[in-house]
DNA sequence: AAAGTTCTTGAACGATCATTCAAATTGAAT
DNA sequence: ATTCAATTTGAATGATCGTTCAAGAACTTT
């Protein structure tokens, strides 16, 4: 046997990149070669395809995101604390001049009605996101940190949307502090 | 002088629904051709390009649903009554089989990083159309239907962020009533 | 009815797309 | 050092893209 030299994860990360820069139909085969350093024979030979490209990007993003996820709640006392950290953190991802949407809510968008499969397993994985959630506000509940008034499900539903809304409401150029006034909204929704 | 043959109105809506439907860049003339009945040369002759195409179906999405939204304000007596019927209608399109996304969201979502221009229009559009919401609140606020804790144009955005948000959530398929949950939760954070 | 102007038609264009594959190169095994 | 197998390379492929344009059809005016 003899390995392959690219790096796999740097590879991912720059297919990422290239993905949520351009979209999945705009990202050409010539782009993604610039962007990895793989030629089209490679990248076939390890992915199948553009779309197993996508599939592989998508996986390591969602490992990524949870990573940082499960990083950020422990560096919070609450549960509370934790999301509005977690809140101005997609703030700060809106607001960056260089590109930083989430590649599922992107990808979603994009492909929902054009790959039943792609879009499976997307919503899938924010699924799971959102689950993370949920666990975290049931906590909260057991700690009488937030009143039960809602389920710990509706809440994270309830965040969930908030957050695609705020990501959505980046793209009309707000004035800066109009999506920090939005996840203090959101905040106050959930605490009541 | 010789007058178009195609009807106007109708070519745009035909044109509108394969945007909606496949997305602008995975929309081919040859789509909107089918969709449209105009050849290619007709296409070029009367909007210039497919962009320009386009442009003049998100100018005739942008006045159907400003009309749409005037004709279900007129319809209730307070605004809060009005906002619900909005949201209701929002989540009947997105549980609706066939697809019936938001071209001005979905547009945006596709071509914000892509095309400066069309970014900005549809920005504007999107503005617009939030400005309608800040007068309605405005309204309520003076009739003393709603407290004045928050300004109107505050709980708009907020509005907007939510109808975003609730539009993206019904990608990943939730389960019939999480939607209208995800309206309630909505409604109940502007009322308080 | 004839002429003139405009719209419609659809084939053709160059560009670019995702994908393939045979040749060249490389690393591991003998 | 030599052989073998795998990866890398990048040119070639066929398909499809948005766009153009010259010819034909049709409406309007004279």
């Amino acid at each position: 046997m003899r390995s392959a030299e690219f790096d796999r994860d740097q590879v991912l990360r720059s297919a990422m990149d290239a993905f949520i820069a351009n979209g999945y139909n705009k990202t050409s085969m010539q782009d993604l070669k610039k962007a990895t350093g793989l030629h089209p024979g490679s990248i076939y030979c390890a992915f199948q395809s553009k779309r197993g490209l996508l599939l592989a990007a998508l996986e390591h993003y969602r490992d990524e995101k949870n990573a940082e996820f499960h990083a950020l709640f422990e560096q919070h006392a609450t549960v509370m604390d934790g999301v509005a950290a977690y809140l101005a953190h997609v703030v700060e991802e809106c607001v960056q001049e260089e590109i930083q949407d989430c590649l599922l809510q992107k990808s979603l968008s994009e492909l929902s009605r054009q790959d039943e499969e792609v879009e499976a397993v997307i919503s899938q994985m924010l699924n799971q996101w959102q689950d993370g959630f949920t666990q975290l506000f049931e906590k909260a509940q057991v700690n009488q940190e937030i009143s039960k008034e809602k389920t710990a499900q509706e809440l994270s539903q309830f965040l969930v949307m908030g957050i695609y809304g705020i990501r959505t409401y980046s793209y009309t150029k707000p004035e800066p502090g109009v999506l920090q006034q939005l996840a203090k909204a959101m905040i106050q929704s959930i605490q009541n």
